[in-house]
DNA sequence: GCGCGGCGGGAGAGCGCTCTCCCAGCGCTG
DNA sequence: CAGCGCTGGGAGAGCGCTCTCCCGCCGCGC
């Protein structure tokens, strides 16, 4: 009963667990890994003597054989502008979208035994130093959210090879995987509601305009906005936050006060539009109509609850997990895409 | 140039550092963790040599030998009534708490290079192989969300000494570290702002009824109450989610009509009582007193915004990644615990 | 001038596992 | 009955690192 350096008493490794079942260290760690012929009765034997000692097998000692981690990465990107300590990170964590995230890719890697592991990156320094940790193999693979347009890190990964999959395209082709939600459609989804109540001054809130997301989005809506015979309409951009959709669409207000339908690019900026139209005196949906997106729980918790686009991000997160783990076990596999449609979710605000 | 099995090409090496440098490995190793005393020039030289071959550290091997994994386990215990695929952790997922949670702890982690692992257990059989897992070395310690009263998971993290730490208290007396709010301090300032304002007919919505926190911010706000001399008041249990809360309401409404003044034991609830009182024809505050609990992004979001009890979880969160730190270089450390105080945050629900 | 202490640095063991060899034994065929 | 293939299982070489042990050198004191 010797003690290792954490205090603790020796754990049993596969040397002891052999010996109490009287093979070889070899044999124990076929059964375990369950390869190759083993006589069944030994099987038994092993898996006796594994409880006997509460054997539980060393994760470090097996990656530097195998050269895996059993680990796959959730990498949150973002730009170099806003500084390690800006608030910005922690709005992002209480924004539903990283929620939803966690919890889809959760659903496929709990089950398959994988576990993940939270990597934020800011700076370019901690761009290339994670592109070597992972090199090196800290994880197999890496799920990557990219919030900024500029990001150099979907290129960066995709040259060293690495396993990974991007939530939503890159800005910029690049031979990696992705997932995405056809965001075109969705702004064309709302643009249609819109015009089908007859809504003849119309506005929108987008996102950050370098964003792709967002910029699809807007780019699906005013295209669908000109079929209707709507060339032009007003635009304010917001960041995805609750406080930049409320100032935005005061500003719209005040630019454009006969508005009587907005699309707002997602849910969160939508509930600030609502508030906004509240504080304004303005009715929702009878003088204005609003549309979110994303169908986030803030949609449902709106007043009026919210007709919004509806993005199947858990869906998509699961499946880029899929897809992450797929090339994980074979890294000769080309990128792949795959696109989700979106839906209109009808509502009360439009 | 051979090749790995993952396909990649060898990546350098200690060996291959000490070689280029022209000194042993042990040197390499002593620089690069910066130990002991090494003659200053050969630590320029073999810094240029690490620069040279874009050498990484394995952190297996590392952790073979060390016994240190870099890395800590947020684990979210649930109940096992909850199934595997119940979307009770995807809501959870989705509420500001488990985003201000994350936030908080990687201000802390991410300083110190140390990652933040996710982890669900929802079984018996997953609370005992997390322990397993746990002990070979997964990771060198634990912050615990757990969920449910019952939960087994404290205790057995107690018991195998690892280095562990609650974001709120145990149910029972436990030789574990945690940092909690004072709850029923924050009971009793909903308590006496809602008797400062005058209401004489006042309830609560409470959280799950054997949930500690829950616990405490009602008993804290019934003794005030008692303190103001209202004896009783109904009060209605939910789940912390918003809908929960507007049925909630709902039920006070039917129950107790002439009501003035509700105490929400969180923000999202106090949401959806705040929709339940909009739909009702209520006016807030003018009629209705409402004030939540948290100050999380919902809060701010609520129209009217909501008048409610600060919970500084990210700094909470951020205290116990301290601890827990603390706690995995000096395993001899006793269970510390960190009471924060909550505070009033005046808006215009109350 | 010799001995001794201290410090810088090399050699090499070993962390716990996987996996390649290789050998023993069995059943089959000619 | 010899020879061959096949299969089950043991021996042992590493994976890349840290850390102990030890040795050689330099500077000091007597």
């Amino acid at each position: 009963m010797s003690t290792d350096r954490r205090g603790g008493t020796r754990l049993p490794t596969l040397e002891d667990v052999a010996q109490v079942a009287g093979v070889s260290r070899a044999t124990v760690s076929r059964v375990i890994n369950g390869v190759r012929n083993v006589d069944p009765r030994l099987h038994e034997v092993v898996w006796n003597a594994v409880d006997a000692t509460g054997y539980v097998p060393n994760r470090a000692a097996r990656s530097l054989v195998t050269r895996r981690t059993g680990t796959v990465a959730l990498v949150v990107s973002d730009s170099e502008e806003h500084a390690e300590d800006d608030p910005f990170m922690g709005r992002f964590f209480t924004d539903p979208f990283f929620g939803r995230v966690v919890g889809g890719l959760m659903s496929v890697l709990r089950p398959a035994g994988v576990q993940l592991a939270l990597q934020l990156v800011g700076s370019t320094d901690a761009r290339t130093r994670l592109v070597g940790d992972l090199r090196q193999g800290q994880a197999d693979g890496v799920v990557l959210l990219s919030l900024h347009p500029e990001d150099e890190l979907p290129r960066l990964l995709a040259e060293a090879g690495l396993a990974a999959v991007m939530i939503g395209r890159p800005a910029r082709p690049l031979p990696i995987s992705y997932v995405d939600l056809a965001n075109e459609t969705g702004g064309a989804l709302a643009a249609d509601r819109l015009a089908a109540r007859g809504c003849r001054r119309v506005a929108m809130i987008s996102g950050p305009v370098d964003v792709p997301a967002s910029a699809d989005r807007m780019a699906g809506f005013r295209r669908a906005m000109a079929r209707h015979g709507h060339a032009w309409f007003p635009c304010v951009p917001g960041n995805f936050t609750h406080d930049s959709g409320e100032r935005a669409m005061r500003r719209l207000l005040a630019e454009q006060p006969e508005l009587d339908g907005v699309f707002v690019a997602n849910d969160l900026m939508a509930q600030g539009a609502l508030a906004a139209l509240r504080d304004a005196g303005r009715a929702v949906p009878q003088e204005v109509a609003v549309i979110g997106f994303d169908d986030s729980s803030a949609a449902l918790a709106a007043r009026p609850a919210l007709t919004t686009i509806r993005h199947p991000l858990e869906d998509m997160a699961a499946e880029s997990a899929r897809l992450l783990l797929a090339r994980v076990d074979d890294p000769t596999l080309r990128p792949t895409s795959v696109i989700f449609e979106p839906t209109l979710v009808p509502r009360q605000s439009a």
